[in-house]
DNA sequence: ATGACGATTTACT
DNA sequence: GTAAATCGTCATA
């Protein structure tokens, strides 16, 4: 695989975002996230776990219904908006919007291998995940195939905020998706299953939305 | 104004 | 396996 040099690869266009949730959760497998860090250094991770997230019929996402509020409104913009949104009191999590114009569908980021920037991903995984209270305590640092597995851990590790939310990943300065590919042992063990975490009626909790890189050692949950 | 809940993570039995 | 942590968001009133 050719090395990978922050900031120099091809990043992804609109045009290469604007496709189905299906299709770009499966297209994303493979590709880059790069965040800019106040100090000018890059962390970046090699996505290999999504989630598609299917808009107003699809009873586990938050446009479900066309609901339309403040936290949700990035959905509804253009192809590569950032959709962030704060849960469970503490944790962040971040989707790539896709699709047609104003249709509020989404891609779930849930777990990258580190390529760049470990160090500094190390220091955010070791702050609280919501910086204030007491939060959950903590006794082991992550090791590297952990510090970006999860939704919500995969954000404290490029120290992906809320302020980024309605952003567009296309031409923000912060945060860049980068084309990436996959080997081909990677192509054949690419699995779908059931989304993880969602409480909605069977049909939709169950159809095959996840996508991971099975022979990633950094896929979250389980790989059924 | 109030109450219930969450596209999670972590620790503990 | 179970449960705690912790609070913005949303629906209801």
């Amino acid at each position: 695989m050719k090395p990978f040099v922050p900031g120099k690869g091809r990043r992804l266009s609109r045009r290469d975002l604007a496709l189905s949730a299906n299709a770009l959760a499966e297209r994303l497998l493979g590709c880059i996230i790069e965040r800019t860090l106040g100090d000018g250094r890059i962390v970046a991770g090699r996505i290999v776990e999504t989630e598609a997230y299917l808009g107003v019929p699809d009873k586990a996402c938050h446009s479900f219904g066309g609901r339309r509020t403040v936290r949700v409104e990035p959905m509804y913009g253009p192809a590569g908006t950032a959709y962030l949104y704060f849960t469970y009191g503490m944790h962040t999590c971040m989707n790539v919007v896709c699709g047609a114009p104003g249709e509020p569908v989404a891609v779930l980021l849930r777990a990258l291998e580190p390529v760049a920037g470990v160090d500094a991903m190390r220091v955010h995984r070791s702050t609280r995940p919501s910086g204030k209270g007491k939060s959950v305590p903590q006794k082991m640092l992550p090791k590297d195939d952990d510090l970006c597995r999860g939704p919500a851990s995969l954000c404290r590790a490029l120290a992906l905020g809320l302020d980024l939310t309605g952003g567009d990943l296309c031409t923000s300065d912060v945060i860049r998706l980068v084309d990436g590919t996959l080997t081909d042992d990677e192509r054949a063990s690419i699995r779908r299953t059931a989304r993880v975490g969602v409480r909605s009626s069977a049909e939709w909790a169950d159809l095959p939305l996840r996508w991971l890189v099975g022979a990633s050692r950094c896929v979250s949950g389980p790989l059924g």
